[in-house]
DNA sequence: AGCCTACATTCCAAAGTTGACATGTCGTCC
DNA sequence: GGACGACATGTCAACTTTGGAATGTAGGCT
């Protein structure tokens, strides 16, 4: 249920419109979290019935603005502080790797030479996104650098391993 | 819908039951891939009512023995070689740094020395995974090697950002 | 013969996710 | 004053994932 931490966590910066919210998930969360407008309201909802967040203003086009309340700061705490991260991955990426000897030997070096082209590609978005908040002093930039670094180095790495594997194959016996 | 091609891909080396991918999935893709047992039984039920596998064999306590049809394989080839796979990772790991402005300093920082902890301990895990394969010269052995390599890489990557990042908050202003 | 473990399947409820559809309003530019 | 894009919310069906319960059989050990 990380989608209800990760609304509070956006909330914790100062109220938000369903909508706000919207866009603040499209431009920061958008690669770690992906989040739909339907859930997004939907769970604004069921944050507001439960306590964790209250209406605190109404605005024009019916736009109401949430808060996040006592109760929700201490559930957001309790969740970064107290709750295990989820270990498992589920990539379908590797496991394609797996069953790789059932197509031809040129096709799986493709998929893996893919591979590190994606992953190139991604590194090349993330540098320009580092970019663009190398600046900011704020948590969300900070924090936000935090993350960025994390990808840069996830998708160095993913490249690297790629480009290996692209030569594991070929020392491997002709079939 | 990657469960049904994993279990595709586990019935291309040979035909199974239910019980048979269950384990198999525990041992190679548990890590890549979970699965439950009540997934696996629905989606073999739907498999040979597609005609992507068929019941080849019945055995004592009703085993039923399933083997991928040609129809199965050309789907399994189709969704490795053409099939775009997934970009997003959902991380729940990452989305805790995005908040870690809202606890502690000393909070912060010990749930990013956890993180680096966590690491280390999956790549042990992962070295013994290695040792147990490094002898095979089969295609599971050979494709899981590469696969586990990757892990080994992913944790070795995690450790150092997770040490990097302490040393990024070490770096902030006190509040 | 009796017991236990491993084998083996089926069904179900709850929660999470996706993507589409429906509806309407405010502000601004021409 | 009309058109349009941005703002804003709500609902729904389909599918996936999780976790648990219920049920029963075969084989091996004592």
């Amino acid at each position: 249920m990380s989608l209800r931490h990760a609304m509070l966590g956006l909330l914790a910066r100062g109220p938000a419109s369903g909508y706000d919210l919207m866009k603040m998930f499209e431009i920061s969360l958008s690669n770690v979290w992906p989040a739909t407008q339907s859930q997004l309201y939907g769970e604004l909802g069921r944050l507001a019935d439960t306590g964790l967040a209250e209406v605190v203003a109404e605005g024009p086009r019916g736009r109401k603005e949430y808060a996040i309340t006592d109760a929700g700061l201490a559930e957001l705490r309790h969740w970064i502080t107290d709750v295990e991260p989820n270990r498992s991955r589920r990539s379908d990426m590797l496991l394609r790797v797996f069953f790789l000897d059932t197509v031809e030997p040129e096709q799986a070096r493709h998929y893996l030479r893919e591979r590190a082209a994606a992953a190139t590609e991604q590194q090349d978005g993330l540098a320009k996104v580092r970019e663009l908040i190398a600046e900011g002093r704020d948590p969300l930039s900070v924090y936000g650098r935090i993350a960025v670094e994390w990808g840069l180095r996830f998708s160095a790495m993913q490249r690297e391993w790629a480009e290996w594997a692209v030569g594991q194959l070929d020392q491997l016996p002709p079939r």
